[in-house]
RNA sequence: CGGGGUGUAGCGUAGCCCGGCUAGCGCGCCUGGUUUGGGACCAGGAGGUCGUAGGUUCGAAUCCUACCACCCCGACCA
């Protein structure tokens, strides 16, 4: 491809609106333009990145047996209504102001639509069907360029079974096959394996990169590869002590005493001596979290343990609840439920708040004061905590989903009345997985792992060119001919070149936007080198530059590529 | 939806507080010439409803009101 002819439009400066590195590049680099929040349009350049990744994809999902659809993008509102995900999704789903029709977010209704009726026989199963395509989200915030956009790429297979066995084995195709799908794209990832939520019993696994532009957060064990989202992790992490001697308690002014360390400060004791409390509202009634020393309440775990629906109580209800502002609140003479984490279970001789503005109070022994207090996993993991598997050091940090596989059973094709006769002629729902990429995450989170100050730096799979050809001067005849006779030798060799022609720009630019694109060698073809019959090949990932014979240049590229 | 911020030429921005603008600068673009191994130089040129609408004023990019768009933080995230 001929940058003199194609449209590649390059910038200089950074644009305003751009935060996260891949976001930057791939505007700077000419892949991509903004049309509207989350809304983009990829140039020919990136797109023919995007090609790239989901011709991966579709031949790994090929290899596992699955098949292509082209499913619509435009669905009747009515099959929406009948899984019930027209509530479920809300605002997230886009609707069509003059037709009964919702652009779809995902395509679990429109496969259970087509299985119904067709797939009617335990002889059909297993099926594994798939479609890479456009999909529509009404994100209250799109963000991070690409990475979550109202519209987007994504690449959605789902399996159809006669059985849970069958939904294990393709479950377990389809995480094979993520697997060599993101290791040829050369990505680092990891496997974390999420919580099972409502699905109850249900395996589901997402696939994360390590990222600062991420929205979720992750516990990972380097050790051992434990892996989990902050909302479910677990760590060991030192209990609170029981004495062998239990103190009663007592009353303590603390004047402008609020937060755990000030407690800690002014009366000179350990964290692990004091108990948090956090008012929730759960079903219209408080409940009292009591929290070990600065733990923080993991509002997932709190959630799933009591069921329904919960908040943290307002300022106003505190003090009408409790008869003390929040800082002064505390277990004793508290008198609706209290729940505990267990690190502090059984403790005893700790400090809390007083239920009373500027006091709290010591010695208390949960067992002996608050005897109907239930103890519960609802602690949030934090950086350097133990595994629970191996003991190693936790890291905590952020990461952004790339993938993810769900198990979903027969919640589906039971709302849709989806069945198939099994060899005895009795009905049973089909059992159904789904399992979903997003296309453009691959992409950015390749350029937010390999890039430097100059630009992109790719490797050859997702390279949208395997060799930079640069003419230095095209006003030079010699160097016009010779690099032109060079462009057509290198295709046919089977590169793709991406061949700078372009006349009247100064070496330097051609340099710069060579770094920036990122293409992994450059071939340069300059007066200097030529005259001796050499050219310069430069691999992009170490600035490494060698003169090469133009009859050792195949030899050579064959090398580092 | 809450908090903060920004909107001026294709891109990046100055001017806004304290009204006087015929709106300045850099990059890019066009023409001619010189240049060609790390974002060249000279000369000439095109390009703006100053986000939109209304208001205040002799006069508005500048002050006021509403709306819209975009960015960041938070909430949300199947």
């Amino acid at each position: 491809m001929r940058l003199s002819k194609n449209f590649v439009p390059t910038l200089k400066e950074v644009p305003s609106d751009a935060v996260i590195p891949s976001h930057v590049l791939m505007i700077r680099a000419g892949m991509i333009r903004m049309v509207s929040a989350g809304i983009y349009s990829f140039l020919p350049l990136g797109y023919k990145i995007v090609q790239k990744i989901i011709d991966i994809i579709r031949e790994e999902m090929n290899a596992i047996g699955g098949q292509e659809f082209h499913f619509p993008g435009l669905n009747p509102k009515e099959i929406w209504d009948q899984t019930g995900r027209v509530e479920a999704f809300g605002d997230i789903l886009f609707h069509i102001k003059n037709r009964e029709y919702v652009l779809a977010p995902t395509h679990e209704e429109i496969v259970a639509f087509h299985a119904k009726g067709a797939v009617t026989s335990y002889k059909d199963l297993p099926q594994i069907w798939y479609q890479i395509q456009t999909k529509f989200r009404n994100e209250p915030r799109p963000r991070s360029g690409v990475i979550r956009g109202r519209q987007f790429i994504m690449k959605d297979a789902y399996t159809l079974d006669k059985d849970f066995e069958g939904l294990d084995y393709g479950y377990s195709l389809h995480d094979q096959a993520y697997r060599k799908i993101f290791d040829r794209c050369g990505l680092k990832y990891f496997v974390v394996g999420a919580s099972s939520g409502a699905m109850g019993g249900s395996k589901s696994e997402e696939f994360m990169v390590r990222s600062d532009a991420g929205e979720d957060t992750i516990a990972y064990c380097e050790n051992c590869g434990y892996a989990a989202n902050v909302e479910v992790a677990q760590s060991v992490s030192q209990k609170a002590p029981r004495h062998s001697e239990s103190k009663s308690y007592y009353e303590i002014p603390t004047p402008n005493v609020k937060s755990i360390d000030e407690l800690c400060a002014f009366l000179k004791i350990d964290e692990h001596e004091t108990a948090k409390s956090r008012i929730y509202i759960h079903d219209g009634k408080p409940v009292l979290v009591l929290m070990l020393g600065n733990d923080e309440v993991n509002e997932t775990k709190l959630q799933s343990m009591l069921g329904g629906q919960v908040r943290p109580g307002h300022p106003e209800e505190l003090k009408e609840i409790t008869g003390a502002d929040a800082g002064s609140i505390g277990p004793i003479g508290f008198k609706h439920k209290i729940i505990a984490d267990t690190l502090l279970k059984d403790a005893n001789n700790l400090y809390s708040g007083a239920n009373k503005n500027d006091f709290h109070i010591g010695g208390i022994d949960l067992k002996r004061d608050a005897p109907s207090i239930e103890y519960f996993d609802l602690r949030t993991v934090e950086s350097g905590e133990k595994c629970v598997n191996c003991n190693s050091n936790l890291e905590v940090f952020k990461a952004i989903e790339l993938g993810h596989i769900f198990k979903l059973g027969t919640k589906y094709s039971e709302a849709l009345g989806v069945n198939y006769l099994d060899v005895n002629g009795k009905e049973h729902p089909i059992v159904m997985g789904s399992y979903g990429i997003g296309v453009e995450r691959i992409f950015a989170c390749f350029i937010e792992q390999n890039f430097d100050e100059k630009g992109i730096i790719w490797k050859k799979p997702l390279a949208p060119f395997d060799i930079h050809l640069i003419a230095l001067n095209m006003k030079n005849e010699t160097i016009a001919r010779s690099a032109d006779q060079l462009y057509y030798e290198l295709i046919a060799e089977g590169y793709e070149v991406l061949y700078d022609d372009r006349l009247d720009l100064s070496a330097g630019f051609k340099f710069n936007d060579a770094d920036l694109l990122g293409m992994p060698v450059q071939v340069i073809v300059g007066e200097k080198n030529l005259k001796d019959g050499n050219v310069e090949v430069k691999t992009r990932s170490n600035h490494e530059k060698q003169v090469v014979e133009l009859s050792k240049l195949n030899i050579k590229l064959k090398e580092i590529l």
